[in-house]
DNA sequence: GCTCCAACGTTGGTGAATCCAACGTTTCGA
DNA sequence: TCGAAACGTTGGATTCACCAACGTTGGAGC
């Protein structure tokens, strides 16, 4: 009953549940302190990375993307619009869409967050061997792939 | 530019974090539905599957067990004795501390969450087999691991 | 053409999970 | 004995995720 012992093994902590959301809790802990070197928060990194590799979309498009709900996709581009790292304009084809777009200030800041992340994952994935990170990503991307389903 | 095709392959979710924050948002939406139907949320489940799995213990280091901050701990504790579920005494050989103990009912909540929580597991990892789910298990475990000093 | 429904952007609000600062009390080591 | 550390507690902040509603616009069916 003392404090000295916090790595007890129990069911818990072997439930998949489990592993996931505290390994998904150390990999964003890791992402907000690089996101903070560059003043952003991870909904901004989505959105500028979705723009940066699939181009200028509608926000609805974005939020369907990126897994972000419209009302906060409004948000989140208020934010980088306000930075001039996106243009926000109305879209001539549907007058209810607005077409998002990354500024050249926009690319260049996706860019270097690109390099940032990478860093994560580097030291979010440091003590798995290539071979068991490309293992991982399989079975995520599996797993993602089934509940993707909404 | 249309909305029909959400699954073009591209680099932000090929990314490990993005994975698991999506994966983990997965499990956290199956597990809150669980939770639900216990009237309960995560950080009651992790107290009592902790308490039923290594005993009493104080709060402190109920926090530690379950990565829950202290402050946390304290209104998670509230509403579970409140319920009924646990008891609050101080500690006779540390007046600094209380010692939290599962209640019959408690312990029962606790059984029950665990088979609810079992039955997610399955949802979850539905689409892998029997080995792959423990290579993940596997995987995940040594990257906690890894990261568990703090 | 007109009607009805769907999609869009937007506002506003809710809740869970996480974390931090500060406080008074109690314990323990130097 | 004295100061540092741990404890429980209060209060607050932030991020992520979700939902309901509204007015506007587009499109499909009649």
């Amino acid at each position: 009953m003392e404090s000295t012992a916090p790595q007890s093994p129990a069911g818990l902590r072997t439930t998949p549940s489990w592993l996931l959301n505290q390994t998904a809790a150390h990999a964003t802990r890791l992402l907000s302190e690089g996101f903070a070197a560059h003043d952003l928060r991870g909904y901004h990194y989505r959105l500028l990375a979705a723009l940066a590799e699939d181009g200028p979309a509608s926000q609805a498009d974005l939020g369907r993307r990126c897994g972000i709900d419209r009302s906060d996709v409004v948000a989140a581009i208020n934010d980088l619009a306000g930075r001039g790292l996106v243009v926000r304009a109305p879209d001539p084809a549907d007058r209810r869409r607005n077409v998002i777009s990354l500024t050249a200030a926009g690319a260049d800041e996706a860019h270097r967050m690109g390099d940032t992340i990478g860093r994560v994952q580097d030291e979010l994935l440091a003590p798995l061997s290539t071979a068991e990170r490309d293992q991982l990503t399989r079975l995520l991307t599996r797993l993602l792939q089934h509940h993707a389903r909404r």
